[in-house]
DNA sequence: AAACTGTATACTGTAGGCAGTCGACAACAG
DNA sequence: CTGTTGTCGACTGCCTACAGTATACAGTTT
């Protein structure tokens, strides 16, 4: 094998390898919604996407359909894509099927985990203690998303782990705007979930993570509640005409 | 309101409303795989799906990212579309998952049912052992489908159901094959189940369920142990050159 | 004979275009 | 003035076509 010895030199500096256009197209819709520029409920027309990120129409209805897979955007056949408006109850319920999954993940990696996993969360763990003192929300955020990630990983579960991804990126989206306070106690509540994970703690790890995300549940319903952002207009999709221009907000 | 008067009418024989083409083509490729005349780890070229379907390349295209989406083909960049080649470790773990799913289900039914929802229930599990006394085993599974999806529904959680209902059609997948024994007991479970929602003991239909699924999931690791059709090729990704004619097995 | 290189083929990814359909507004009848 | 019908505009869904790329085979060189 004289091409061995090309492929152990290292240094590949992972070639940009050109991803599919839909998925850079899928990130960059997701982007928008995530950070407002899409409001929900507004209807997202191919043509001006596609003009917008200077591609075909063709990428965009595959992200769009994407984006449907995973509850983003609502695709009324016929009628285009809508950016998905959640509601109270559905994202109560999404945080209940998140907190089944991830409890679930922490039992499971306790008793599957090795030290090199404890390690990991460990670090993951000081990272996100380093970016709560020097109040940098997002590094912050990014941090508890990778913790949990990194627990259902070590749950050994993969479909378990991409399952809970999912939902939890979903939960991200709603939950972010009102995440602000809650960083002390959770990241206090994460070390203690490590601690049951390193003493292979099943029942404890998952008693943990049940409370755990029990509490970011409860915190996002008395956020809500405290201020009902819009109680009417029970579903306003999409009630202007043309929505001209994308940029938003 | 003069149009009630029509809309009232009744006899709306549902015009064959046009399901969008990709949906149809979705079904089509669905069922090839689930019967088998797709095998595992065959590759799926766009032109030949297309001129098999009738259809162009397009919709074949955004049926094949639906079905990557729900798991059952893995779309390699620039390579195209594989039907997916279920280990025994991921069919394993995606009969855990649905265990975890279902048994929360049937705890938060047990909750929420009421008088309605227990007789259809029971309607569905009466349907069932009918089924399994005329020997007709694919109206058996049907019905014991059914009544999952029907369990998740009266759940009161739509994101739970619809989750669970994802991952129940690629475990009937797996297990259809090996389901032929297992009636008799699984019927008579339905029926405690059915009691504890009743009597809205929710432990006991956690439980219930829970061992339930634990069940079916150990009956198909001992079927799988027994007949280990391929313990060699590990990933017999499309070995074959050009399966020129899809019309496999 | 073995390995490398050039060429051919087939397939994917993307673009552009056309017909069908839905919603909205305007004109008209009762 | 209210309800109905005709017409316009816009957008989606689908088809066709082209370019880029990966794979396999054959020819060539060492």
């Amino acid at each position: 094998m004289v091409r061995s010895e090309l492929a152990n030199s290292g240094a590949a500096p992972k070639i940009p390898r050109p991803t599919t256009l839909r998925e850079s197209v899928f990130e960059a819709i997701l982007e928008l919604i995530v950070n407002g520029s899409l409001s929900p409920g507004q209807h997202l027309a191919e043509s001006e996407l596609a003009e917008l990120l200077g591609v075909s129409r063709q990428p965009v209805r595959e992200a769009l359909q994407m984006l449907s897979g995973e509850g983003w955007v609502d695709l009324r056949p016929g009628h285009g894509a809508f950016v998905h408006a959640p509601t109270v109850q559905e994202a109560d319920q999404l945080l209940a099927v998140r907190a089944l999954l991830e409890t679930e993940s922490a039992r499971l990696a306790a008793l599957n985990s090795d030290a090199a996993g404890v390690a990991r969360l460990r670090e993951v763990c000081a990272r996100g203690l380093r970016a709560l003192e020097a109040d940098d929300i997002d590094a912050s955020v990014a941090a508890n998303s990778e913790l949990h990630a990194l627990v259902t990983e070590l749950s050994g579960n993969t479909v378990l782990a991409e399952l809970a991804s999912q939902v939890s990126r979903r939960v991200r989206w709603y939950h972010t705007p009102v995440a602000r306070q809650r960083g002390r106690a959770s990241w206090e509540e994460h070390g203690q979930l490590i601690d049951a994970i390193e003493t292979r703690d099943d029942v404890r790890a998952a008693e943990i993570m049940r409370d755990h995300t029990e509490h970011t549940r409860s915190s996002y319903l008395e956020q809500r509640a405290a201020e009902p952002a819009e109680p009417k207009e029970p579903t306003p999709v999409a009630r202007r005409r043309r929505p001209r221009s994308l940029s938003a907000s």
